[in-house]
DNA sequence: GTAATTTAGTTTGTGCGCAAAATATTATAC
DNA sequence: GTATAATATTTTGCGCACAAACTAAATTAC
């Protein structure tokens, strides 16, 4: 008995977004070692950039990263002086996070980013924003599976 | 200064197809438990069902996992008995392949796994086409670019 | 035919990603 | 007001993902 068609590869949506994705992380790493960040780190900075002082609650809806990821890389943010993790005063369960200076400074180097991974991509702006909307569709649905 | 558009969460295509990976691996872990596997090990075996008795070189390609990760994941999957290494006799810097009877048998098993995730995800057929053509575009231009 | 290069695969070290268990604090029940 | 449950975060343990260094074998210079 050969290979039944849904257990080929190359029918597989999930092994070419899985690759994509593993791709675009390593098409970031370059850049983003010039920040001294990796892309979680990255995409954790710019969701405070955009919103400071938050609760690592919030960021774990921002970001989509579970509290147990998060845990390990705002202690590495903190040991590198970008961000401040201090205890709530209203409940002492939460922490409260902040930008640091250092951090601040950060974001106008990041900001060269997205172009530069840009560059790498042929792709069209309708193809580009295709692409995130299904993506946004097959997360959507994925998390309201559950 | 408020955060540049570009550095904005919600406009990082990166971000939205990385959370879609994530949901979707984690929407395939329970049902590849049931086969003892991770969705990596379920790649590869995926890979050997369809074409056996290859070199690890061969399985790179098909897999587009890199040479460092899948050495440990062919050897978990030897633990398991569903896989053989043994050293080619031509050269003995590769290694041949072999799915093990066990490792064939699960293949049965395995056939249900597509349809199960399937369920979860309510996308059109055109949408699911589209999805996985625009992932292979951005994955073949990004290996491109180096 | 030996030195230099290339190739196939492994090892090492760091950082996720996440399930499950643990900890600590707050809210709810009664 | 105390037991119970819920919530926020951390910890633990395992399996990737991958760069860089390493090992061993085969090729190629010459």
């Amino acid at each position: 008995m050969s290979t039944p068609n849904e257990l080929k590869l190359e029918n597989q949506i999930c092994h070419s977004i899985y690759s994509a994705t593993n791709a675009l992380i390593r098409a970031y790493r370059p850049l983003l070692e010039a920040l001294d960040l990796t892309y979680p780190q990255y995409l954790v900075m710019m969701a405070l950039w955009e919103e400071d002082g938050v609760m690592i609650k919030r960021l774990v809806e921002r970001t989509r990263l579970d509290a147990g990821t998060l845990t390990p890389i705002l202690k590495r943010l903190e040991a590198k002086g970008l961000v401040s993790r201090q205890k709530s005063h209203e409940d002492s369960r939460q922490k409260l996070l902040k930008v640091a200076d250092k951090g601040l400074a950060l974001r106008d180097k990041a900001a060269k980013v997205p172009a530069a991974l840009t560059c790498q991509v042929q792709m069209t702006l309708e193809e580009a924003t295709l692409l995130k909307q299904l993506s946004e569709k097959l997360y959507k649905q994925l998390v309201a599976a559950v």
